[in-house]
DNA sequence: CGTGCTAGGTTCCTTGAAGGAACCTCACCC
DNA sequence: GGGTGAGGTTCCTTCAAGGAACCTAGCACG
């Protein structure tokens, strides 16, 4: 199968997705940022396979998103805890999150909640311009090319698009 | 190897990640918001095999993130356009772009920038507080049990971790 | 009217990763 | 020196990703 490697395309996107775009990834991130950092632990939460689970975590090790850290020296314990990097993906979680309520909680209600601790509310996270402040959509903003763009496989169509736009 | 099926499981980040943990998923929205929404073109921007291409399609239509529309009847032609549900998972799209962006672009900058309509600047997405408007980390928020929560499969030990949160 | 082009897929085959479960190893503990 | 628990590896099977060829319907043109 031979997954298409896509870190070499000019798009954020697809490089983040290279690493994050699977279904065991975003969930291990879960729950290591939320607190449950060890093999076991890991293992029994998600139900996934030891094996599959010991690969992404050496994956995510490599790309510098977890470190693999010793809690006690007797016995010798590990656990993986999450980088600057990998803590920054938390947002990618929360806005999965987000649509997932909106879209698949049940009349109970989403199952897990938030709370903010420097306002102290429950709320829920969104999406905002860095520049105002206003919720983004898809609707108003618009994707330009950067200074980092080639238009790369990965990005044919959508490079002559963007193109097309700046000039017209 | 049958993916584990994670539909079931009592987290809306499961849920979102059963439909869009895959790499091509998220590609594939990010090219029909932006404006890439024939098959053909589709195809030849990601460099997908076709045939995937074509269940990925099928998957986000059943999913009622895309709709299947006729833009022509002489001759028939039809392509892809996202629903609310679809559009609204642009914020997961700029969430993956931004941290590609600071984690990934090269010296030459990122390889595409956003302009926001509503302000006119160029501008990054942020993930903020929905009550206060301050920028979330994982650092600054907490994860309760919500409403909707059940312990089920995929969550065994964070559902203990949560419920000892909520109590201590 | 037959040949060709384009959009939009399907079919076929091969490979390799996901799942599952058993096994392994080291250090402790009694 | 047998048991236990953490933290993985190994082995085997199955099923979907990739790739490329093939298919079909509707023009369109000479």
């Amino acid at each position: 199968m031979t997954r298409t490697p896509l870190s070499g395309v000019a798009c954020s996107i697809a490089r983040a997705t290279d690493l994050f775009g699977d279904a065991w990834t975003a969930l291990i991130m879960r729950d290591v940022l939320v607190g449950v950092t060890r093999f076991d632990d890991l293992a029994e939460d998600l139900g996934i396979s030891r094996k599959v689970l010991a690969a992404r975590l050496a994956r995510l090790v490599a790309e510098g998103v977890l470190v693999r850290e010793r809690y006690q020296e007797r016995p010798v314990r590990e656990h993986y805890v999450a980088t600057e990097k990998g803590r920054e993906l938390y947002p990618v979680l929360l806005a999965l999150m987000n649509w997932g309520d909106r879209w698949y909680a049940g009349e109970s209600g989403p199952p897990v909640r938030l709370r903010h601790l420097g306002c102290g509310e429950l709320t829920s996270a969104v999406c905002a311009c860095a520049t105002c402040g206003e919720p983004l959509t898809a609707d108003d903003t618009l994707e330009l090319p950067g200074p980092g763009g080639r238009t790369g496989p990965g990005t044919q169509v959508l490079g002559r698009l963007l193109k097309s736009r700046a000039h017209g």
